[in-house]
Formats: structure tokens, sequence, C-alpha cells
DNA sequence: AGCAAGATCGGT
DNA sequence: CCGATCTTGCTG
């Protein structure tokens, strides 16, 4: 049987929590009708140094459920249509988030928060307490490989070389 | 108050 | 390659 993860999964750094994403099972209660998916890509955003991360603009409305305890969702709107689902990781007070970026059946960060009908109003939310999103245990991964983030040209050498992104 | 850009996607 | 579409942070 599967349990919810809970806050001692998410309370590690971005960079050690990121690649244990993969395999595992987000659930998704929706009017009483519970959907499953695993994950199987994901991005890293650590800390407001690293300039690909949105709280490299500092502590500001759009980025402060990132400086939230581990386990939050960070949501955010890209290109006026497409809804991002992060997970914040770490302790309160450093920013820190990882994107899905894809799930088993659902290439793509913007898509699968349209299949699991994610928005603004997931914004802040805790996957520890939620009664409509959470994680549990999944199947177990070998051979994670990992690159290069995806987009984020913008955020100079040092931090667009960062093999940030981890796949299976 | 106005503006440019964006952690994307789907169609040419 | 390009347009859709709108929030955000920056500038003045």
């Amino acid at each position: 049987m599967s349990v919810r993860l809970l806050h001692n999964f998410y309370n590690r750094d971005v960079l050690e929590l990121a690649p244990d994403l993969l395999g595992k099972k987000i659930i998704r209660s929706i009017n009483g009708e519970v959907f499953e998916y695993f994950i199987t890509e994901v991005e890293a955003y650590r800390g407001e140094e690293d300039r690909a991360c949105h709280a490299s603009k500092g502590r500001t409305k759009r980025t402060e459920a990132m400086y939230l305890e581990g386990g939050h969702i960070y949501m955010y709107l890209i290109y006026g249509m497409y809804w991002m689902f992060n997970i914040v990781a770490g302790t309160e007070g450093i920013p820190q988030a990882i994107l899905i970026r894809s799930l088993k059946d659902f290439r793509g960060p913007g898509r699968l928060s349209r299949e699991l009908r994610l928005d603004k109003s997931f914004y802040g939310e805790s996957l520890v307490t939620s009664k409509r999103i959470w994680l549990e245990n999944g199947i177990e991964v070998c051979d994670i490989k990992k690159g290069r983030r995806i987009g984020i040209d913008y955020a100079g050498e040092i931090w667009k070389k960062k093999e940030w992104r981890f796949f299976i």
C-alpha cells in the first residue's frame, strides 16, 4: 500500500529532492474521482543566486510561495496561457522549487497542468495537507538521466550550464 | 502608466 | 519559425 509523502520528504535541498521525485505518484482528486500520474521529468531552481530562478528577483508577491517550507506548491502563469506546476523544496526562507516538466503520459509542463486541472487556486497549497492533490511513493527508478534546464538562455553562462534537469 | 519579456505549445 | 495571450517587474 501507498501513503502520502510528508514533510521529511520535501524538506531537503532541491538538488537532492528533484531526482527523488522521479517515479513518484501524483494523486489528484477531482469531484471524488481519483487520478494517478507518474513523474518522469523535473527541473530544479535553487535560491536567489540562481539567475534562472524567479526568486533571483527577490521576494515578491509572485515568488512568495517559493520561500515557504518544502511541500508547498508554487504556481505561475507563463506566456499568458500555461500554468506551471512547481513543488517547493527545502526549509522556510530559502527559495527553492522544482518544475514538474513531464508525466508518464503527458509531456510538457503546460500540458500536464491542463490535464491535472491545476491553476492559480493551487498557489501556496500544501501537498502534505491538501485534500485534492498530494504525492505518494511510486515505482523505483534507476538510470536517472540529467541535462541542462530548458528555456533559460537569459540566465547567463554559469547558470544555464547547470545540469539540473532530471528525467527517466 | 507603459512596456518588454517570459521555466510553452501547436500550427505552418 | 511564429503567434497566442496576460502577468510581472522594471522604468520613468
